[in-house]
DNA sequence: CGGATTCTTGAGAGCTGTCAATCGTTGTGG
DNA sequence: CCACAACGATTGACAGCTCTCAAGAATCCG
């Protein structure tokens, strides 16, 4: 199970502020980084998950397939980030590079006994999969109730880190992934992307980065607040889609 | 954090096979218990995390509430679930009652100590989580990726169980809760089920229920296998939408 | 029995997907 | 160093599924 969503900075709850450093990086310290080349896999979903990973360098993908071919991107990962931590038998999903990776491994034992022996750890291990419960819950309203300009816009925001937005946004993956992730096609991507800059809310990127030209207003698009206000939260008139629609280019 | 969605059974794993029935029940079985009449909170998204609840008895639905008002349901619960393990100091979801509700609760410190203490009870955290997890990203591949007949079939299929299908499937909860659940509209999700309906596959329901008839067929659209096959999985033609779509009433 | 609520059904529109062609970049070989 | 192939990204035209708006049926409840 992969653990702290890509842009969310690595927050220790409250009681754990005054701990020692003893984070996950000590338990695979010890361990050789290994390598892989982009888009090769690190693990599969339904593989036995014999060992767990930490991300100490680069970007990957953690994905999932259906029977079809379709494909959905869960979630990116990057340095820090834990992989497998799957707490049952197999893998829940595939995990490939997606630029040039290193990682470092121990086997699961060796990381179950040492969450049994260091209750911080454990604390820590919590935390982490409490925020990337709730990374996987902001991805699906993200892809159940926003509207392609919205969920760009979120992932722009995704992608900047949760800081202060950064003016250039780099994009590691292709239109592909990006669509695997947000639940649309690379047409899509592409159009939305187009639409923004030519509303003057980011600029003509390079194909892997991003300009943010005007971040107020990607973060009003990310946070559903395309502009209009609608009506009064929840009961009466309850609308699903996400907004009225007025043209991006006419807010310019 | 919610733990184990609807319809999964309560999975131990192998490891916790041979271990005392020592569950989460016996944390909470001291504690009165609460009733919540239908649609009351139990408690809000945002709202200091001072309590782990188990449902005793009824359903509820953790929904995540825009800013607009659109409103996103993560999941149903039902007896044995638990609620609010968030391990942050706040809820990351609201929790309402959906039909009359009884739970217990212990407080938040409480439970953390039990959970030091006993490290079988941790293993079946981290397995309810994992399951939790799980659950979540099949959601989200619900929604990204699934047409209406997809998602409502899965549906379905999640309400039954994990058994074999039973012939009734009783559905607690209003199509506004069945929309918000799989990001459509009431309409869409009444005439979807009118769809299935027609094709023979369930019978014209009571409200609150449904009957299947062809079990089968239920599950291979849920599986995704909507009638045909399109091509080899992944890679050269990648298609994003659901399928080819032939008329379901063509199949019966 | 009557009002209110929920659900169903209909007509139409809009957003996004599909198919397809073009553009631009990257990388290889002459 | 340039030509060209290969690939990814963009753009266009069109279709389709689901949403919106609206009205009517069914159910619930007083």
């Amino acid at each position: 199970m992969k653990l702290r969503a890509v842009g969310q900075q690595p927050t220790r709850p409250a009681h754990a502020l005054k701990l020692p450093a003893n984070d996950f990086a000590s338990v695979f310290s010890q361990q050789p980084t290994e390598a892989f080349a982009a888009d090769q896999a690190i693990f599969w979903e339904g593989d036995e998950a014999k060992h767990v990973f930490l991300v100490a360098g680069g970007m990957v993908r953690a994905l999932r397939l259906l029977a079809d071919g379709r494909r959905v991107i869960v979630g990116f990962l990057r340095a820090g980030d834990l992989l497998g931590v799957s707490l049952k038998e197999r893998y829940i999903y595939t995990v490939e590079a997606l630029t040039t990776v290193t990682v470092r491994r121990v086997p699961r034992c060796r990381f179950d006994d040492e969450l049994a022996r260091q209750p911080r750890l454990r604390e820590q291990l919590f935390s982490r999969l409490c925020d990337e419960m709730s990374a996987a819950q902001d991805q699906t309203v993200l892809v159940s109730r926003r509207s392609a300009d919205e969920r760009i816009a979120a992932f722009l925001q995704l992608m900047a880190g949760s800081g202060a937005v950064p003016r250039v946004v780099d994009l590691p993956m292709s239109r592909l992934d990006i669509a695997d992730y947000l639940g649309m096609t690379i047409e899509t991507v592409s159009r939305t992307i187009t639409r923004l800059a030519s509303a003057g809310i980011i600029s003509p990127p390079g194909r892997r980065s991003i300009e943010v030209l005007r971040p107020e207003a990607l973060r009003a698009l990310a946070r559903g607040e395309g502009f209009v206000r609608r009506r009064s939260p929840a009961t009466p008139g309850y609308r699903h889609s996400p907004a009225p629609a007025r043209r991006l280019a006419s807010q310019v």
